[in-house]
DNA sequence: TGTGAAACTGACAGCGG
DNA sequence: CCGCTGTCAGTTTCACA
């Protein structure tokens, strides 16, 4: 994992496609070159597949934290979730119903990285409380939730609307 | 959305390839079929990009729970793991420390099938509790962790290992 | 709307420097 | 690492069912 691999891999995250073309439009490596780093990158099994799916491990993002933010706003949720969506990790916000306002989950390279990811939450105003949960262990994370289904529950409950 | 495109959509889940040769492989769809298919998916906003990511409320995955659970096993934490993992919806499991033993994200369609997914969790042995959270309102998803930092924290970060 | 055939374009493998 | 070239798969178009 040299800085290509990595600009390459930010364009496919930033971009949304894998066209040779259109990341070497983005890096300025020769196209011939990506299809060699393509290449490396599923052998070494850090791209795992055709969609272009991340093994977080493999590229240095294997700590993932949970966190359950209480909030105190006088504007909108969404002005809010904003702010913590755009703190450097942050993958997934959920406005819920229950004891928390929000729960967030963030995908980090170390323990050194929590501790910022939580001064970046706690510095924010509209922020009373947080309690982050650290995962110890993934045991699945399915970024295709179709694939969590029976073809036949799918056609049951998607087909026709 | 028919049962063809239910198909389509569930084979590039299964296999991780967009591939129209290998769909059609898989669902005997014609591949002249399964490009016009695609097209309309992604006019419609189903597919959203090259890397065949799926907008979860247009398919009528909206709903998202995030179930804590509180587990008494006496084997392995991978056993009981895979249990959750294999409950219809479940896209995330993990392991976590702190109050609760597993934290897991489903994907659904309504609310008659968190029902269905709570009285699963419920049957198995090793469940002991289940706190269940439901999200109103998913602000931020992003599926490509990459997104979420600026290059150059991740040039700094992942550069070398 | 669905499908087959024909024509076009881009992706990918291999070699060579 | 990267330009070049041939091949092949993916894509678009169109005509017809």
């Amino acid at each position: 994992m040299d800085e290509r691999d990595v600009r390459i891999l930010k364009a496919i995250a930033d971009l949304g496609t894998d066209s040779p073309e259109r990341l070497h439009e983005e890096t300025d490596i020769p196209i011939s070159t990506i299809h060699y780093r393509l290449n490396n990158l599923r052998e070494d099994g850090v791209i795992e597949n055709d969609l272009n799916d991340i093994d977080l491990d493999a590229v240095g993002l294997g700590v993932t934290v949970i966190v359950e933010v209480l909030a105190e706003y006088s504007g909108t949720y969404d002005d809010v979730a904003e702010k913590f969506g755009a703190i450097e990790g942050v993958t997934q916000v959920y406005l819920t119903m229950g004891e928390t306002d929000f729960i967030v989950i963030a995908h980090l390279t170390d323990s050194d990285m929590v501790e910022r990811l939580v001064s970046d939450f706690e510095a924010l105003e509209e922020v009373e409380r947080t309690n982050s949960t650290f995962v110890i262990s993934t045991l699945k994370d399915s970024q295709r939730a179709l694939e969590a289904y029976e073809l036949n529950t799918l056609l049951d409950e998607l087909v026709e609307e």
